[in-house]
RNA sequence: GCGCUCGUAGCUCAGCUGGAUAGAGCAACGGACUUCUAAUCCGUAGGUCCCGUGUUCGAAUCACGGCGAGCGUGCCA
């Protein structure tokens, strides 16, 4: 596949500014940057080079631009630049050009334009990673969705990916659960359904121990028990750990999700002590008030914050331990060279810590934490399991269908109520995902049912609809896409749409630069809004000859693209809705 | 106290490594369906980009200092 139009300008860039008088300020390895153009009015590419260089060579910006556009040697790719503003250079494409790059983009049916990466890495992601005996709330949702996004963008990139869901299978809660489990656990319920049983024990226990805080004791001691191996906590345990990820399976199956891996929390109990031992005995980790510790001293801001703990006082481990056991397992088992982290802000403090253990060790891996903002309550403040007034993430995918069902009856009474539940998934489900994938992900909201589950606007919806839209024309033309010589792009609809097409490309590898899903999701929005105004204005069936042609050769690129794009943020299409 | 993140239209949010007149959606108002799906399109209205200073030809964007919100901060995860 050939190159991008931004990778096809620069080299012509390039070798205009070495042809001029700013030559000698290029620095080794220079490209310049081109964008695309904000407004078509400018053209469809631009570079704000010359103003740069200018800079540097104290002259006249718009000389400079000037100079660079005579030694500008185009060749077929765009017509003459224009030079406006402050100087900026704009680019316009030749019409053959996008029209030849519409044909070939309508060949490469797997990629799209897009490109593999030419340094693919090995990378395990860690994310969604919830506790087990308690089901995932709304918190839950922004690690799981971003998570699986990127995962799907990696993989497409070129990059292996091992995704691990990390789950919490070890911690302190554990000491409630079983407590509960053997004094108000209510057999029957638990057989019915797990999940709401064992959160409703957990709830029972948290509140008890509210009220007579010395239980907490006698539940440090289950604990202290499962911990030493005792067998009868040790079966509750692993009960509890099977019920639940039962229960977690079935919400990540509703969201398509799947994992490599379910290596928790306790899959590296034994791993520990070995390791914390080796830590001392190399003099990373130092004892301090009884417990182990990783100090800091050289680190600028680590060194006023708190030691990382890495055993406790009484001989327990901490997640730290976990963690950095984690790290080295994942290096050495998966050979992986990369590990990202897809965890609520909150833990930054945490991750730092872990990171800087991690070189401390000699760890030779890259370490990346992709933090997202926090879902707050009506109270502005972080939703807590233990308070019980959270909202299941299971009833919010739950109402988003039941809504999207509701639209989905009255526009489409006839149709099969099959299809009808069918259809009302897609969108429900698809709605959730978009509206998180759409919103920066480092942004805090406040948790609210409408917002989160809206179908009107810049949501779900209205992609759908423009993919089915592609799929109608089809339909009603009777036969699928047949394939085209040609390429004649005539209307300003329809060049719009085919640049719009061609940037694709230059959109999925910008992802992964900054972790941004979000990007992705304007990206679809404005190709959807490009393909609906091209729909408005023009009509494709009643079109003959070329026009006719190409027309459906854009409906059926914006179709692909579509689809692609959505499968990338793990939202699924629907040929009618 | 120290540290992290955020602050943009009435509301919910975009705005990529500094670029041209700061953009969408919702809500409000007005238009367009005997037409390939109107879950659409077109238009009107809406702004002290939290405040201040600095760097720059140019700042919502970068730096510093405030203010506000949330979070973290030695034995939970």
């Amino acid at each position: 596949m050939a190159a991008t139009f931004p990778a096809l300008i620069q080299p012509r860039l390039l070798a205009a500014l070495q042809a001029s008088s700013v030559a000698d300020l290029l620095p080794d390895g220079f490209m310049p940057s081109v964008d695309p153009a904000q407004n078509p009015q400018f053209g469809d590419y631009q570079t704000n080079a010359a103003m740069v260089l200018a800079k540097q060579a104290k002259k006249n910006p718009r000389e400079l631009a000037a100079e660079i556009v005579e030694k500008f040697e185009s060749d077929n790719l765009t017509e003459t630049p224009e030079i406006a503003g402050p100087g900026f250079i704009n680019f316009r494409l030749k019409k053959e050009v996008l029209e030849q790059r519409t044909l070939d983009l309508l060949a490469d049916s797997d990629r799209l334009g897009v490109d593999k990466v030419a340094d693919p890495k090995k990378i395990v992601i860690d994310f969604s990673a919830p506790n087990v005996a308690k089901p995932m709330h709304v918190g839950h949702i922004r690690g799981t969705i971003i998570g699986d996004s990127l995962s799907r963008v990696a993989d497409f990139l070129g990059h292996e990916i091992i995704s691990d869901n990390h789950i919490g299978d070890w911690g302190t809660q554990f000491g409630m659960i079983l407590y509960g489990w053997k004094n108000v656990l209510d057999e029957k319920a638990l057989e019915a359904d797990p999940v709401p049983e064992l959160l409703r024990v957990y709830k029972a226990i948290n509140q008890l121990c509210e009220d007579e805080p010395e239980l907490r004791e006698t539940c440090k001691a289950e604990l202290v028990k499962l911990q030493s191996g005792d067998e009868e906590n040790l079966k509750i345990w692993e009960k509890c750990v099977e019920v639940s990820k039962i229960g977690l399976q079935k919400i990540y199956d509703k969201l398509d999700i799947t994992f490599d891996h379910w290596l928790g929390e306790s899959f590296y109990n034994d791993k520990l002590q070995p390791l914390v031992d080796d830590l001392l005995e190399r003099k990373i980790a130092t004892e301090s008030d009884g417990a182990v510790c990783i100090f800091f001293p050289d680190h600028k801001k680590l060194a006023d914050q708190p030691p990382a703990i890495i055993q406790k006082g009484d001989g327990g481990f901490l997640y730290a331990t976990t963690d950095l056991a984690t790290i080295d397992y994942r290096i050495k088992e998966f050979g992986a060279d990369t590990l990202w982290y897809v965890v609520g802000i909150p833990q930054q403090l945490h991750f730092d810590q872990l990171f800087e253990a991690s070189r401390m060790i000699g760890n030779d891996v890259e370490l990346q934490f992709i933090p997202f903002g926090s879902i707050l309550g009506k109270d502005r403040k972080m939703f807590k399991t233990r308070d019980g007034d959270t909202v299941q993430l299971d009833d919010v995918l739950n109402e988003s269908v039941a809504r999207a069902y509701k639209i989905v009856d009255e526009k489409n009474p006839d149709f099969p109520e099959e299809e009808k539940q069918e259809i009302a998934r897609t969108i429900g489900i698809g709605a959730v995902k978009y509206s998180e994938l759409s919103q920066f992900r480092l942004t805090d909201y406040i948790f609210d049912w409408d917002n989160m589950l809206a179908l009107k606007g810049n949501t779900a919806p209205y992609l759908l609809n423009a993919y089915v839209r592609t799929r109608a024309i089809f339909r009603k033309m009777g036969s699928d896409f047949e394939g085209t010589d040609v390429i004649t792009l005539t209307e300003a609809a329809e060049t719009t749409l085919a640049l719009k097409l061609a940037q694709y490309a230059e959109i999925v590898p910008m992802i992964l630069s900054d972790f941004r899903p979000n990007t992705l999701a304007t990206y679809i929005y404005e190709l959807a809004t490009t393909y609906h105004k091209f729909w408005e204005a023009c009509p494709v069936l009643k079109a003959d000859g070329d026009v006719k042609a190409t027309r459906l050769a854009l409906c059926e690129l914006t179709g692909r693209v579509l689809k692609h794009a959505l499968s990338l943020l793990g939202i699924q299409t629907t040929e009618k809705m």
